[in-house]
RNA sequence: GGUCACGUAGUUCAGUUGGUUAGAAUGCCGGCCUGUCACGCCGGAGGUCGCGAGUUCGAGUCUCGUCGUGACCGCCA
């Protein structure tokens, strides 16, 4: 037998138990005339001891053995002389009378600690290494166990888990799909599913009315550090709903991840209108956890003498509280910061409201102080609080700002990532203006309904129509999305044609689509959720990579595996592909 | 497609204005040590400064290119 307990498990209360282990050598400390080994599993250390003087033989065996040696112990559990309380198997050891060597490790090019030595790249080039560490052992169980929880909640619910094909076909709207060639039919391909969307839409017409699914998504776009090319998605599908029924039904799930993985009771979740997202935080996906609301002084700050200010399409700010005290240096630090190319401020007007009652801005010349004071009145400012103002172009002016408040939010200590807001923002455009391409696109994607009572906008000012959409939004990261689909045909036919499509596209795309339409479709709507997303703000991390066993680099590349990686010609003449680029 | 940062010992980093033999910590190897638990103490080995070109009497340091990694913009229904 290789073992009959793990290393995680045994106390006092096994004193005098024979028992036998195996593991991975975390440490060895070798005093001399004694040796102690801690022994790692996946389920924690137990401290292995050996003694010169009782068994010199296994001690100098012991003594010889190196880090991440893979080895068996018999021995007797014992209580410690000196007990490590930092320890779950702390107050016992295990007095080794037999030892054997299961496997030996060569030299790890980097320390399995929590605080390793080792740096991000040769952490994911020696993953299977990096995995033995806590921090990553505790996120792969927390994905787990969020897995386990949305299971069982949506069981619950009566939901039901169905599984949708990964070999589907490629369609021309949203993000560029992966592409997989057809052995069996030349010249033709398969495309990996960005979502299951169409898939879980013919659920509903097929009368499941209530579906999920954990599905891995694919998407060929540039990565960052919450992408991924392949990415797990929590997909839903209802029958029957209306959008207050989809966000009522998910929020429940929500709540029960935070009460099952995180012990807290949240309120519930406020309902934001898309327009008031943007209006009063640059976002539609805003991090409640503190306020710092933008306030809009057209009216109060035009037609002072300030070109910057009258020539501007907007003029907003926000009041950072307590940082009036903010020296000339730290300002003109913010003043860079909105400046650098991803944010795009051109400048950075502030008002400091001193402690005296008195204001020291950057627009002296043009606002005096009884002008000044009119502005803080609108930010309900303080003494000592600094009010931040930009001006230009609505919606660049929106987003600089935004990323201002943020970063004001993280300065103030306002980000606690063990504070959770969660929120939906509702009632999204149903279409976007795409500059490059001189035309509408869908915002959500193409089966979204539209609201009705804007039904009428549909022909003359498409840009105004709201759609059923919604966004779940917690901490400032998007967690999940969905809407109410269209489920007429007519309609569906209308939206593609909308989006530009010919009659012929359409049929032959998503012709399938309508045809089941036809067939007595009922209403439905959905959402989908970000699983990585969800799990790494969950365990407090950044990024995704941190949740995933075995994520792709910032290029699309598994450093570990070497992939991707070209094929042979045998294989290219197989799927009838001849390759065609410049090296 | 673009912007920025980084690349020096196994690893994580420091390295001044361009100037003698490139340092520290940790890991590794050897020795001592009977209650350690980040054990301690003593000693040792370990470097194509990512790669290529250029400027210079002289380049880890400056310039250009290139490769790798990360972050971001575009992109991501």
């Amino acid at each position: 037998m290789l073992r009959t307990n793990t290393c995680g498990e045994l106390k006092l209360v096994n004193k005098n138990e024979k028992v036998t282990l195996s593991g991975w050598v975390q440490r060895t400390r070798d005093l001399g005339g004694m040796t102690f080994i801690d022994l790692r599993d996946r389920y924690g250390i137990t401290q292995l001891v050996f003694n010169m003087e009782t068994n010199p033989k296994l001690c100098e065996a012991a003594r010889k053995l190196g880090r991440e040696f893979v080895i068996k112990v018999t021995g007797e559990i014992a209580e410690r002389i000196n007990k490590n309380l930092k320890l779950a198997t702390g107050e016992i050891e295990i007095v080794v009378n037999d030892l054997e060597v299961l496997n030996t490790s060569k030299v790890p090019p980097f320390t399995i600690e929590d605080n390793t030595d080792g740096g991000e790249e040769l952490r994911m080039q020696y993953r299977y290494l990096d995995l033995r560490r806590n921090v990553n052992r505790d996120n792969l169980k927390l994905r787990h166990l969020m897995a386990i929880e949305t299971r069982k909640y949506m069981t619950s619910q009566d939901f039901i888990e169905i599984e949708t094909p990964y070999l589907i076909k490629s369609t021309p709207e949203g993000a560029r799909d992966f592409v997989v060639p057809s052995r069996m039919n030349a010249g033709q391909f398969y495309a990996l599913p960005q979502s299951p969307q169409t898939f879980k839409q013919l659920l509903m017409v097929a009368g499941y009315d209530k579906y999920f699914q954990i599905v891995k998504c694919f998407r060929d776009e540039d990565l960052r550090a919450d992408r991924q090319p392949e990415f797990t998605q929590i997909d839903c599908e209802m029958a029957f709903v209306e959008q207050d029924d989809v966000l009522n039904a998910f929020e429940g799930l929500a709540k029960h991840l935070f009460k099952t993985i995180k012990g807290l009771n949240v309120d519930d979740f406020p309902r934001i209108q898309y327009v008031d997202a943007m209006k009063y935080y640059g976002s539609d996906k805003p991090d409640l956890r503190f306020d710092m609301k933008f306030v809009e002084l057209n009216d109060p700050a035009k037609g002072k003498g300030f070109q910057v200010f009258d020539s501007a399409e907007l003029v907003v700010g926000i009041n950072a509280e307590g940082c009036g005290g903010y020296s000339r240096k730290q300002l003109d630090k913010l003043t860079d910061f909105v400046r650098k190319p991803q944010i795009g401020a051109k400048g950075l007007v502030y008002i400091k409201c001193n402690n005296d009652g008195t204001f020291k801005s950057s627009v002296d010349k043009f606002f005096g102080q009884e002008e000044l004071n009119r502005l803080a009145k609108q930010f309900n400012a303080k003494p000592n609080d600094l009010i931040l103002i930009l001006a230009g172009e609505k919606n660049r002016t929106r987003k600089a700002l935004c990323e201002l408040r943020l970063e004001m939010g993280s300065r103030l200590g306002l980000r606690d990532p063990n504070v959770f807001k969660p929120l939906w923002i509702v009632n999204f455009p149903l279409l976007e203006w795409n500059e490059e391409t001189q035309c509408y696109h869908a915002m959500h994607h193409p089966f979204t309904s539209p609201k009705k009572e804007d039904f009428s906008m549909l022909e003359n000012t498409p840009g105004e129509v709201r759609a059923n959409a919604y966004d779940l939004v917690i901490n400032g990261v998007e967690i999940g999305g969905g809407s109410i689909r269209i489920h007429n045909k007519q309609l569906q036919q209308r939206m593609f044609k909308l989006l530009g499509f010919t009659e012929e596209e359409a049929q032959s795309q998503f012709g399938f689509l309508m045809n089941a339409f036809e067939y007595g479709a009922p209403p439905h709507g959905g959402i989908a959720f970000g699983f990585d997303r969800w799990v790494a703000l969950f365990a407090g991390t950044d990024s995704i990579r941190d949740v995933i066993a075995f994520p792709k680099n910032n290029a699309g590349r598994d450093v570990m595996i070497d992939s991707p990686s070209a094929i042979s010609d045998d294989q290219l003449k197989e799927i009838h592909m001849r390759l065609d680029f410049n090296e």
